[in-house]
DNA sequence: GCACAACTGTTGTCTAGACGACATGCCCGC
DNA sequence: GCGGGCATGTCGTCTAGACAACAGTTGTGC
């Protein structure tokens, strides 16, 4: 049974809004969604004006492994891990979603969402388009699916990278990376992550990360803070992640 | 430049074809593409029927990374192998393409087929459908979109598969979730791999996939032969691939 | 401000598997 | 059938990084 009815719809959250209340806040977060930046104001309010939306708090499941649901989930506020377990429970982040965009869509033709976990890490609000609202979109506005190709074909990519230097670069090289792609360019430091869930999400411990973070520091390529890391020398840097 | 304008178009080499003829050769092999299953024949023909169609030797480049050509590659016979390199050389494969499959689908929409080669393992026949034509079709006929979606979503659980093992599972374990993947399950066999090659693909070493298949062996699961490995025990390999 | 929990830092041990080197065996073309 | 090249088998060495264990640090809720 899906987790999802366990956690309130955020109407429940806010029943004081009016309709077109509620669909000014739905607006104003969709147009953020590059997936959908093709369609007209009028044809949002006609797809999403009636999408259930939930609110999640931190650290809650969003979908596990045996949730057959097949949605597609449209991030609209926070944050969102995607990840699988070993059989030992060791985990591996597959990627972290953020504001603006989707995820769970390869559950939503055909393939279930096979093997993964969605938790927040942040609070979260989330829209819930189903199987058969998606596919009924597709149809009517095939550029929405090319978009879509578009956002699939950088996630294969993505996975290809990772995969190519797990089975290639030592952990230094894995965590340059890891930072290089998790960069915020304006304040050039990487935030929000720990030791431990930078440790998961490249494959390696989370002391090994702890030590090569610190290694890194002492050559003055990065400055680490508490669950933050300032990058120093960008080239150096980016020397790393070519083994 | 395209590494395609090398090779021969298959009309030269077969040039004694009428159209009637060349046709009914495209159809035959089309038809056993399920990308296209929903098409009918006259749709395949209008389609299809002027696309070019090209016939590599073994062990030839049917793409590289710095190809730039976005197309979408239809194998309607032999094999071909998508692989990268990493920095020193050393070779990853990230799949293997059958007749019937399609691939270089990523480059088609937006994205580039970013850093990959694909080569043929053995005597093939491609067929090759522009970006363009391919946008083309996908509007005229969103449900091969959403058969699409189904295949890449196929594919990307198969490479978050390969990627979780990667990162948790021992050389051992990898072999045995190669051999099950592989497997010819009318023969119970997977032939057509050197030990090389699967070590390529499970990012390991030629000599430790020897070793770790004469362990096997030496335990009854399987029986190597030259370029082929018989699969005595089923169970049991299921058992190790769960580590 | 205190206490507790969640992070981070550090050290020692131990092993899978990379790497290099060589020996044997198989198969295909001549 | 013979020879050269590709595929397989086997062995020692060596190291990255897992793993366990503990100590210090920071930030947060009461």
């Amino acid at each position: 049974m899906s987790v999802l009815s366990k956690v309130l719809p955020a109407k429940k959250s806010a029943p004081i809004m009016s309709k077109d209340e509620r669909m000014a806040l739905l607006m104003r977060h969709l147009i953020h969604v590059d997936l959908f930046r093709d369609l007209s104001k009028s044809e949002m309010e006609r797809l999403f004006g009636h999408l259930p939306m939930y609110s999640f708090p931190k650290d809650t499941l969003v979908f596990t492994p045996d949730d057959r649901s097949e949605n597609l989930y449209i991030l609209k506020m926070g944050s969102v891990d995607i990840y699988r377990l070993s059989e030992e429970g060791k985990r591996l982040s597959i990627r972290r979603v953020f504001m603006g965009s989707v995820f769970g869509e390869m559950g939503l033709l055909g393939q279930s969402m096979h093997g993964c976990f969605a938790e927040t890490v942040a609070p979260s609000l989330v829209c819930v388009m189903t199987h058969a609202e998606m596919e009924n979109l597709l149809r009517m506005r095939p550029d929405v699916g090319l978009r879509f190709f578009k956002v699939i074909g950088d996630r294969l990519k993505s996975l290809e990278d990772q995969l190519a230097r797990l089975a290639f670069s030592p952990v230094r090289a894995r965590v340059a990376a890891f930072l290089l792609t998790h960069l915020d360019p304006k304040s050039q430091e990487v935030r929000g992550f720990t030791h431990e869930e930078i440790g998961d999400s490249i494959g390696a411990l989370r002391s090994t990360v702890t030590q090569t973070l610190g290694d890194m520091a002492r050559v003055g390529v990065v400055e680490v803070k508490h669950k933050c890391v300032y990058v120093r020398d960008f080239q150096e840097l980016a020397v790393l992640v070519r083994e």
